[in-house]
DNA sequence: TGAATAGTGTCTGTAAGACAATATTCC
DNA sequence: GGAATATTGTCTTACAGACACTATTCA
């Protein structure tokens, strides 16, 4: 009896240089041994007590690298995604700010744009364009664009984060009254970032409470 | 070597009596033979080309029910959701209007309220809360509540579906200026519907278009 | 002091909701 | 005509974006 190949695949996102990337790992077996690829693999019964638990074992096992946020994206299945044959792959998404990635410094690991309509093995093209397109979509009317930047962060910096996502340039005073409506960031006491010859901007940082929560707004923006 | 157990599930979900039912099959083999859950198989690697067809496939053979609307949901996972074994559920949700499951009448499909804390066997409950909350959600900002009605309606029946689903009133101009904008519905020329002492109601449709096709809205309501 | 960006105050236009007037039916 | 609901017009209020002013740093 033949059955159904089960699999995770994890697209990994960051931004860097000013773009969102994806990490991509260099496959270390068949099929597509040595093509770049999505993080993925099996389930392992015995140790994951979900497929979120196996997304997640996969990416720290393969490439070392932990996750401030994570969620399932969506199934993919088919009997030609895959030559071994019909298969699921539960594919989830994370985001991470660069200097996580950056830490990790895994040889097999690179970044790149997401806009680059580079080929990939599988139907990995497909599993990165569904969750570029729900973090964008997330961006709107969530606080889902604060896993990318890091501990700590100016509201110029998440206000750049926002656009870059958003692909638009937003009002700055709409974009801050939101942000305070949101009510997830706390002013690190007498800490400024400076960047140049002029006025050195406020520290932020996630509240405690936001750290695995999203919080969402009743209109976007 | 044991492997993951690959299913999916339906929940199909429709408006009766002035409240949202779901659709729920009585099981006709172990485990949990004879109890009422949601309608579900395994996968046919045979025959099904992804895992929407098979969840389709499912629900015909089960309910006779065809459905004009169906999305995936996500995924459920894990040892302890089947005493056969760690298994995946790839769920998805579908809406249909009550005379589409009327006229099938299949003898073991029972319609019961989302809203009666009924135990189901499996995780059938978070599945169930699970896509109740994804189709209250999107009915904030989409064209989804459309698939609950039947062919053609009222824009007074319409408002009154939309606000089931969102649990509050809708300001009736406010509502009518957001379906204008969405552009998605067609007078049907000369037909009205007469309920009761009052003046009749246009009867409209869905615009070929978007029997498939979902329309957001930029900002919701 | 001037350039540059951070942060805030205020005005304006748009869009949502409140209110209400008119339309049409059955009794 | 009266009751009931459909449909549409208009006023008010709330909020998003525009504009601009102040704050603070470095050269």
């Amino acid at each position: 009896m033949t059955h159904v190949i089960c699999t995770v695949d994890m697209v990994l996102l960051t931004l860097h240089e000013g773009g969102l990337k994806v990490a991509l790992l260099k496959r270390d077996r068949e099929p597509f041994k040595g093509v770049a690829a999505l993080p993925g693999g099996f389930i392992h019964i015995e140790e994951d007590t979900d497929v979120r638990a196996a997304a997640l074992r996969v990416l720290t096992e393969k490439t070392g690298i932990d996750v401030p946020y994570l969620e399932q994206l969506a199934t993919f299945s088919g009997p030609a995604r895959d030559p071994r044959g019909w298969s699921v792959s539960i594919a989830h998404y994370a985001l991470v700010s660069f200097d996580v990635i950056d830490r990790a410094a895994h040889p097999d690991v690179k970044l790149l744009s997401v806009d680059r309509p580079i080929s990939l093995p599988f139907d990995h093209r497909l599993i990165l364009e569904t969750a570029v397109s729900r973090l964008r979509s997330k961006s709107q009317y969530s606080s889902l664009p604060c896993y990318l930047v890091g501990e700590t962060f100016t509201l110029p910096q998440l206000q750049r984060v926002y656009e870059i996502l958003m692909g638009e340039l937003i009002n700055k005073v709409s974009f801050r009254r939101k942000i305070a409506e949101m009510d997830m960031l706390e002013v690190i006491e007498g800490q400024f970032e400076s960047a140049g010859a002029h006025r050195p901007a406020q520290l932020y940082r996630l509240k405690a409470h936001f750290k695995q929560q999203l919080q969402l707004l009743e209109r976007g923006l």
